[in-house]
DNA sequence: CCCATTAACGGCACCGGTTTCGGTTCTGAA
DNA sequence: TTCAGAACCGAAACCGGTGCCGTTAATGGG
């Protein structure tokens, strides 16, 4: 019952091998008696064109390759799902791997995956090496960092517009009123948390203030949590908080309601970064960045498949508008612009 | 520099192609000094062996592939994780497909699958037909239903034990003195919602008592939002609800205090069932039975290679027993047995 | 009715490895 | 010294398809 290959088909319905394999490939001519032979004789048998031999020669293996960090942060269980909805549709298959950015060597699942053959990778919230995508380069693989950017800004990457995203969180709470604006940022090893905090300290500097203070709790809850503890063990305290994406903001929360009970908005604004589900949960009811998910594995795909069909040159780092989510977890100032559209 | 076959190494380092295909495979002999000028050539050219072909003649590809429904409920995520790295660590890579049980068709993907020529498949939390774990076993295509189980006992599956876990939830709340006990249930058409909510109904009979209501939410939070409403929209409302996992219970608390505007556990005890990373915040701080995911992946990979090998014979369905971790959302019993660990 | 064109399809080489087979060299015991 | 056995390694077949080429049959315009 397993492993019919395309020859015995030919076999039992009188015809070459070649021919059924012309039968199941797209775009070729055969005659309609024998495509109906071909393939009575391939249900009959069960037979499935073996994937694996027909990249061998056609040297494209129809498999990309998703590389993450973890799925802690709910913003990637989300991206992981549309992308790879988006490239099923695209005929391609998805291989992920996890490289925790401390243990696993990313340079060694990219080995992997280049050995696998795959057209192209995804680098999703993975802290490469300049090493490792310049090794990319010059092997012509094609590479789409996701949500992640490095310096040179003509790496393929897509990111939310960071640094004006952190300017305006900072001219939000500014217009609200607050005076002592604390950052609990992003890991500053990552191009998004420098920009967001960056962004965040332009946006308060062009308002004539300085920033609280801002402490690196490297996209981890329980720093975010320890951070928070810290920042109001102190004579003075903040009376904002910006924090470096939703998932340390939900932990920023929790700190500030359970353990030093406090009461959000009215005795501290918390705004966060990427409005992900749970943004909108009541118990949250997070203002924040959106991160467009949706639009972002867009660009992200059609930039991707681009540069494996070579049709559209690389473009360099591409970065999508945050639009400010209002909810209720921070002051609103009397004057702001009108909101734009909710969720997508 | 892309695509360096073991020919051009061979030519390199003056040894047949076989020899280089001999050095990159573990357990065959080949003399030191081979090895060393093989190795040396790979590395000036950036070799890397190909695993289609590899694949192509060994009927082996080291390939999984995982199919999942959806990852909203956040026990996935962290079950995807664990199965790709106890995967990678046995040598596997892993394929994900997202088959939500609506529109996409499971048996399209499976067929893809194993045209990719995958070594065994993981259906976590699809809702098989039983045609198709009929056809794979047909196909002696190893697989391992994960967080779902099919009537047939034979059926290769891993679950906790779900009738037990909820005739635990049951008696845990009519110990604590719940005498209207309703049910938020998972969906009907799954083996994990009809064993729950089977065991459920047992507990709650074998202390004299009936559900106050059942409500099918089908997983889904917004159902579960709904329901919740529903029950609290009539002349008698429950004290306590026990809900078919933790993403509905999260909903459920939600309605509950946002809502509804009433106090956990003073007016309504929440109990749900998972365990996941999010029980533990303290804004939800839920009371749960956990399904340990990583004693549900460790039997699940050593399930699937053991198909795979041949080693073990297939051991049909696994349960795992459920223990109730006790926290704040729900009233404790004065007398209750101690609680088990914490979290492993 | 003839010849040029095209559709249909089989033969063969090939994708990049692995595996079998057999020959050569090396080792060590008799 | 002789010879069995093992270690080593190259030639060739093979894994299951695709792509090119050439042959045959069908089509159609003049």
């Amino acid at each position: 019952m397993a492993k019919v290959t395309a020859y015995e088909v030919a076999k039992r319905a009188g015809v070459s091998q070649p021919t059924v394999s012309r039968v199941f490939t797209p775009g070729t001519q055969v005659s309609p008696d024998k495509v109906a032979r071909v393939k009575d004789a391939a249900r009959q048998l069960g037979y499935l064109p073996n994937t694996l031999a027909r990249s061998l020669n056609s040297g494209r293996s129809y498999t990309i390759g998703i590389v993450l960090a973890y799925l802690k942060n709910p913003f990637y269980p989300e991206a992981l799902q549309r992308l790879s909805e988006k490239l099923s549709e695209q005929g391609y298959h998805v291989m992920v791997f996890f490289a925790d950015n401390l243990t696993t060597d990313v340079d060694e699942v990219v080995e992997g995956l280049m050995a696998h053959q795959v057209d192209g990778i995804i680098l999703a919230s993975v802290s490469t090496s300049n090493d490792l995508t310049q090794r990319l380069r010059d092997l012509k693989m094609p590479f789409v960092l996701f949500n992640r950017g490095q310096d040179d800004p003509t790496i393929p990457a897509v990111t939310a517009a960071n640094f004006e995203g952190g300017r305006t969180a900072a001219r939000f709470l500014a217009a609200g009123g607050h005076t002592r604006i604390a950052h609990i940022a992003g890991w500053q090893g990552s191009l998004n948390g420098r920009d967001r905090q960056a962004g965040f300290v332009a946006g308060l500097n062009e308002q004539g203030l300085e920033p609280f203070a801002i402490h690196d709790s490297r996209y981890h809850r329980n720093n975010a949590i320890r951070d928070t503890l810290t920042l109001f063990d102190q004579p003075e305290t903040p009376d904002a908080i910006f924090c470096g994406n939703d998932h340390m903001a939900f932990a920023v929360l929790e700190a500030l309601r359970s353990t030093l009970g406090l009461r959000v908005p009215e005795d501290v604004s918390v705004v966060g970064y990427d409005d992900v589900a749970m943004a909108a949960w009541k118990v949250f009811d997070l203002t924040t960045l959106r991160q467009p998910a949706n639009r972002m594995v867009e660009e992200c795909v059609a930039m991707l498949t681009g540069m494996i069909d070579k049709t559209t040159a690389p473009k360099g780092r591409i970065e999508i508008e945050s639009d400010l989510i209002i909810r209720g977890s921070a002051r609103v100032p009397d004057h702001w612009p009108a909101q734009k559209g909710d969720r997508p």
